[in-house]
RNA sequence: GCCGGCUUAGCUCAGCUGGUAGAGCACCUGAUUUGUAAUCAGGGGGUCGGGGGUUCGAGUCCCUCAGCCGGCACCA
């Protein structure tokens, strides 16, 4: 007899060898129509498996998110049946089911085209109509790897070898006569997969993610509980990649990159790099407010100055290397032999450190936060480059503070709080922040790490932030904060980081001189809020799908005319509006007003501000506002006061009250 | 760096199985003086990413290099 407790508390007897299914069917035949897999006393499994004597049975449904999951998990086990079906030779090896989807990686000499993604998906069409009842088996260690081998799947024979402990049995799920290794659990019959599924895109993935290991094809795939669902995403992408910054920045004509004349490195036109300097200007308030000190450090530094500070043994594979010789002015470029190096800084902090130890530094001075707009350049791998993403040179809002251990904590809470204000004036409400803890390779003592680990915690749990650890993931000079932010494509990018460093001031012999006179190493904490200026940018202009709030609009207002009658009074209200310090320009072309209206509106211009003879006589603006139609008509005096109030940044803002 | 795809006018894109380049917008000129998301007419503009090859003939086929896109690896 098998007890069956039901989520709604309700309990139901069941013979021996009664399985979920029963259980659904006993309720309602449209309940076990409906089932994929049954959570029985927390763990989900099949449907068809037996029960326990005693069952707490919840029958899991589409609707349930785990549902879902395992809908994704057989299309990727339909997919991988189909591509065997249709490509004899293929070998298998992992299908997970990822956000939105599933992938599954194959091996197979020859590659796969998107052109075959149609007759993929068609093969899967016919694998659900079929109808196969999934089965699970159970199987011993050895004879799977047998069977597996036996059968050309060397990928899965050295899986179950890997991962599954000697002696123990491994679970094998069949449907018609295919079958793979699998923990499940499964549907019970493909049938059951909605045919709400779709192939997305084809990549290279290497095997066991490592890149010395040879190369798979992977084949993205998408799936839902309905054909609705699966459109509305496909809608929802179409709409997220009308975000790119990329696309908008050429629409918009903020700036462009050229990957032959300098790949990853960015052009910024007028309206781009109006938007920078807004940023920087905000940023730099910010710093001024919290106590910072603005520097400029060197471009170019020898690479004696490297070797010392490590990056040269560290870091080299990713700096440009410049030869310290004056060319000929005419014929082939031959560099002596034995000429210097230079480098072009990667990093501000060997620069940073240099500026600390320039004169004698007291235990009154710290601590001491130093900070650059520092342009570095990374030798990044050309695959890596993403738009303003990932570049190679970038400027980031760099600073590092000095200071005695015990001043970690409250600065790290400085920190945090001041970028946690900094997100909040930009409009970020999703940010994920990581802890990143001792890696395997690192300086330092367990002691001096435990106590940094832990005030880096300490500091971060301060700011109520919800964080996640992840082990290993420290720099090997000390703990790191990371502060992610996603993209319209959903992909996350590191922006802010704090980094705590015992090292770097112990290899160029940073000191200041404590209360007794002695000279004692200082700690150093690297930290950023935007991150890169390039990243940050391109990561608001997705944000806001192109269209800036107000203060950081390259163009904040357009006064535009509707007849050349109104010109001249044009000119003088765009005057008073710059001289409020606003980014005005005039649209005074001889064109309908529904023209003009349409471009600024393309252009995502804030505000247009319309005049007409009406306006002009009166000396009025009517004001339209990006994303309404409405118009608000005031006196230019008022115009001139409100936008002016209007389009102050954040922090300024709040100064005035 | 690795795998796959792509690269045609300033932008977005068309160009079937090889027969010798096209549209819309933008730009320039003219007309139109316009009331809140595209006024009309005319005009100029392309070594079809670079190089090599196959062919009587290549934007179309092949090779190669570069760049871009999507992943993977990398991101101190």
């Amino acid at each position: 007899m098998i007890q069956v407790t039901l989520p709604d508390g309700s309990k139901r007897d069941y013979e021996d060898g009664a399985s979920a299914l029963d259980v659904a069917e006993s309720i309602s035949k449209s309940l076990a129509k409906k089932a994929l897999a049954a959570r029985v006393n927390g763990e989900l499994r099949d449907l068809t498996r037996e029960l326990p004597a005693e069952a707490a049975v919840e029958i899991v449904t589409a609707k349930d998110a785990d549902g879902l999951e395992l809908i994704r998990h057989d299309a990727a086990h339909v997919l991988a049946q189909a591509v065997q079906e249709l490509f004899p030779g293929t070998q298998v090896t992992i299908g997970p089911v990822i956000d939105d989807g599933f992938y599954y990686d194959f091996a197979r000499e020859e590659p796969f085209s998107t052109e075959d993604f149609e007759a993929i998906e068609k093969k899967m069409a016919e694998i659900v109509d079929a109808d196969y009842p999934i089965l699970r088996e159970v199987w011993e260690k050895d004879d799977a790897i047998e069977t597996f081998k036996s059968i050309g799947e060397d990928y899965k024979a050295q899986i179950i070898d890997d991962i599954i402990p000697p002696g123990e049995a491994i679970t094998v799920y069949r449907q018609g006569n295919w079958y793979d290794l699998c923990r499940g659990p499964h549907l019970p019959s493909t049938g059951k997969l909605p045919k709400a599924f779709k192939l997305m895109k084809l990549a290279g993935a290497y095997w066991r993610g490592d890149h010395r290991n040879e190369m798979l094809q992977r084949m993205y795939g998408t799936a839902w509980r309905n054909e609705q669902e699966l459109k509305a995403y496909l809608t929802q992408i179409e709409e997220a990649e009308k975000r790119d910054h990329r696309k908008l920045a050429t629409q918009l004509d903020l700036f462009h990159l050229d990957g032959e004349a300098a790949a990853g490195s960015v052009f910024w036109h007028p309206k781009g790099y109006q938007v920078w300097l807004q940023i920087e200007a905000y940023i730099r308030r910010r710093l001024g407010a919290e106590g910072y000190n603005e520097i400029k450090t060197p471009q170019l530094m020898d690479s004696a100055q490297w070797e010392k500070s490590g990056h040269w043994g560290k870091f080299r594979e990713n700096m440009f290397i410049v030869p310290d010789f004056i060319p000929d002015g005419e014929g082939e470029v031959k560099i002596p032999s034995d000429s210097r190096l230079m480098a072009i800084k990667p990093m501000n902090c060997p620069a940073h450190v240099e500026v600390f130890k320039s004169g004698q530094k007291s235990y009154r001075d710290l601590p001491l936060r130093l900070a650059e707009f520092g342009c570095c350049h990374r030798n990044e791998p050309h695959g890596a480059l993403h738009g303003i993403m990932r570049v190679r040179q970038f400027t980031q809002d760099d600073a590092h503070i000095f200071c005695r251990e015990d001043q970690i904590i409250s600065e790290t809470e400085r920190f945090c709080a001041l970028l946690q204000s900094v997100y909040d004036d930009f409009g970020f409400e999703k940010v994920d922040v990581k802890l990143s803890t001792r890696p395997d390779m690192r300086a330092g003592s367990d002691a001096v790490w435990d106590r940094a680990e832990h005030d880096l915690e300490e500091a971060i749990k301060a700011t109520g932030l919800p964080y996640e650890i992840m082990p290993g993931e420290g720099a090997f000079y000390g703990p790191k904060l990371e502060f992610q932010l996603t993209d319209a494509i959903g992909r996350v990018w590191q922006c802010g980081t704090l980094q705590l460093d015992f090292v770097l001031p112990e290899r160029l012999g940073a000191d200041y001189i404590d209360e007794s006179g002695d000279k004692v190493r200082p700690v150093m904490l690297h930290r950023a809020i935007l991150g890169s200026m390039e990243r940050f940018i391109g990561i608001l202009i997705e944000e806001f799908a192109g269209a800036f709030p107000l203060w950081l609009a390259p163009v904040q207002v357009v006064v535009a005319t509707i007849t050349s009658e109104a010109d001249a009074y044009a000119k003088e209200a765009a005057e008073a509006l710059r001289a409020a310090g606003l980014r005005v320009e005039t649209d005074l072309r001889n064109e309908k007003i529904n023209y003009k209206v349409r471009e600024h509106s393309v252009q995502k211009v804030p505000i247009i501000a319309v005049v007409g003879a009406r306006e002009a006589d009166e000396r009025k603006l009517a004001l339209r506002r990006f994303g309404s139609k409405a118009q608000e008509i005031v006196t230019l005096e008022e115009a001139v006061s409100g936008l002016a109030a209007e389009a102050l940044a954040p922090d300024l803002k709040r100064a005035v009250g």
